[in-house]
DNA sequence: ATACTATGCTTTACCGGTAAAGTCAAGGCA
DNA sequence: TGCCTTGACTTTACCGGTAAAGCATAGTAT
């Protein structure tokens, strides 16, 4: 019924626990007949060591947690897909936790984390919640943390792997601006840094062509399909008309553009539409979207490394990877592909 | 730098650590005022349970594995996000693995699972992996498996949550049928249980309508798009023309409609399509697929709750659970939606 | 011949919990 | 008064490993 130990081989072959313990982990101090005698018993058993046993002994879990805020949206998937690879040819799990986009659940996610001796975090954190001092408590703790995409709680010490958000906001409103776009709307995220950062980036892309944009050119909402869609209804009712618009993120486009598409509107034709995120099936659409996007893979593999290199190594200072962004031009911004 | 333990609490309070141990456990035997104390301790020291340490005493991880071939694919991620609810307020820990499709890296996933003592395992196998052995022996340890979506490996000793393959090729074929299309090609699968009952079904719905399917409208392949892709282009040779397609599954029936485009075909005017899977944003394809679906939060959620209630029951029989597929229909079949 | 050293193992203590069995004082009952 | 309970803990052993220290034996240096 239950797995083989240490015990079973050490009794078997007439040798200490330790001996076997030895032969497990290269000590040198073995010779080559016992250690030849215990493989081969390891393997006639099928023996495999008991990771929860090894983990309270070496005080070290070779587990990483990871809190995204959705499952469904790819975005955070494409992380975690960056994050697998690394973590698994270095032998480290995954404990994969979802907030829901609820604070509340992100703390309790992050406590059980912290219950359960993970190494290390990754942290794609709901925006607004009051975590700081949970992820202190578990900094505290020894555990490594990396926040993705989060650039605020500056009193938190971890590492980050962020875009450059401004050079988002940039691209995408340049790149409307270049195919002849002048009146361009933006729908902005919610009330997090890197909103604001996509806001300003679009400020100054437009600024830089001599555009002052007006008050109701921006609606800033959520970062949910439902909220682009709300948005865009808002800026359908400007005038004179806006003839393009940057979304804060992809699902919040799509919404856009299912709200045009209920006004009889035609994408690009009658406005263009640039999002932020490069989603997958992006390119699949009725209206394929143009997109500023960033490897996903490379955030997630970054954060990975983060975490692993510094493990082991205390007082390792937190670091900030930038990963930088790029224009995918497709239908929906109406410019030559 | 290290956590807070029972010990610490113990001496600080001047009782034994298994007093406090029990107070967590809600033991019977400890008086209302050393309850209070021990609480008020654990609560100033913001103290929490070692996972680690209680998992090898009770022999039980709380934590499930789940082994998926990819992550990128949403339709796995759906399966995730169901198992994800139950697990969590249950109190179980998720242990994310990915087989990136390749058998032997799957078999390292589960012997690492095996190592690590899950409870359970969720297993959506790669096709063709050689891993009964493997498996075989993850139940004998005593560790409860579900498999999803897979019914091969009869000797394998587990639960399964499949959806009913047959139905998901008539609710097709029968659509495309009542549609007024007649000759109907199936883009087949790869050669698991599944595919070939989808198929079955396929050839049950054209029987019952008095077709008989020459050999030349059936492709098999992959499930993959460029699967798809491939099998569409020998279809297109195909004459008379067939006007229908059946793909076996969504990313299947993506590629045959990039072959159809590229011939210069119209979905549905020239030739309609049905998949299986009802992927994610299927609805905003440039034609939206008309397809064959199930709740895969469903399937998670099954997965999850057989996983759990059988943990603790040993001898807990394997039991089947079906979900049952829904016709999905949008524009690719060309039936008034 | 004696002390010194290296080799190859074993003993012991510990990681942080849990369960079973043991202890001890206070109270009930004959 | 003596014996049996009962309540409220404590002691002990164990889960399955790991590291540090200990200990023979054989070989080498002096």
């Amino acid at each position: 019924m239950h797995a083989t130990t240490m015990k079973r081989i050490a009794g078997e072959l007439g040798v200490s626990i330790t001996t076997v313990s030895k032969v497990l982990n290269n000590h040198a101090d073995i010779s080559a007949a016992t250690r030849t005698r215990v493989l081969a018993k390891v393997e006639e058993l099928g023996y495999q060591r008991n990771a929860v046993a090894r983990s309270l002994s070496l005080r070290r879990t070779h587990t990483l947690g990871i809190v995204i805020p959705d499952l469904m949206h790819s975005f955070f998937v494409e992380i975690i897909a960056g994050i697998e690879p690394v973590a698994s040819v270095r032998g480290y799990g995954l404990l994969l936790c979802s907030s829901s986009e609820d604070p509340r659940k992100e703390r309790a996610e992050l406590e059980m984390l912290r219950g359960r001796q993970v190494d290390g975090v990754v942290l794609a954190s709901t925006h607004g919640s009051g975590n700081t001092e949970m992820l202190q408590q578990l900094a505290r703790q020894g555990t490594a943390i990396v926040m993705i995409d989060r650039d605020d709680y500056p009193s938190v010490k971890c590492h980050r792997v962020l875009t450059d958000d401004e050079q988002v906001g940039r691209l995408a409103t340049a790149h409307l601006l270049d195919a002849g776009r002048r009146a361009i709307a933006h729908i902005g995220g919610p009330a997090i840094v890197h909103a604001k950062r996509r806001e300003r980036g679009w400020r100054e892309a437009l600024k830089a062509r001599g555009i002052k944009p007006p008050d109701d050119w921006i609606v800033r909402g959520g970062f949910m399909e439902s909220d682009g869609y709300r948005a865009m209804q808002r800026l359908l009712a400007v005038r004179p008309r806006v003839d393009a618009v940057f979304a804060a993120n992809d699902p919040a486009a799509i919404g856009a553009m299912k709200a045009m598409w209920e006004a009889k509107l035609r994408v690009p034709d009658d406005i263009a539409v640039v999002g932020v995120g490069d989603i997958a099936l992006g390119d699949l659409l009725r209206v394929p979207l143009t997109t500023v996007g960033w490897s996903r893979r490379d955030q997630g593999r970054h954060a990975a490394e983060l975490l692993l290199n510094g493990i082991d190594r205390d007082e390792d200072p937190p670091q900030r990877v930038i990963i930088s962004p790029r224009l995918i031009v497709r239908e929906s911004s109406g410019a030559p592909v």
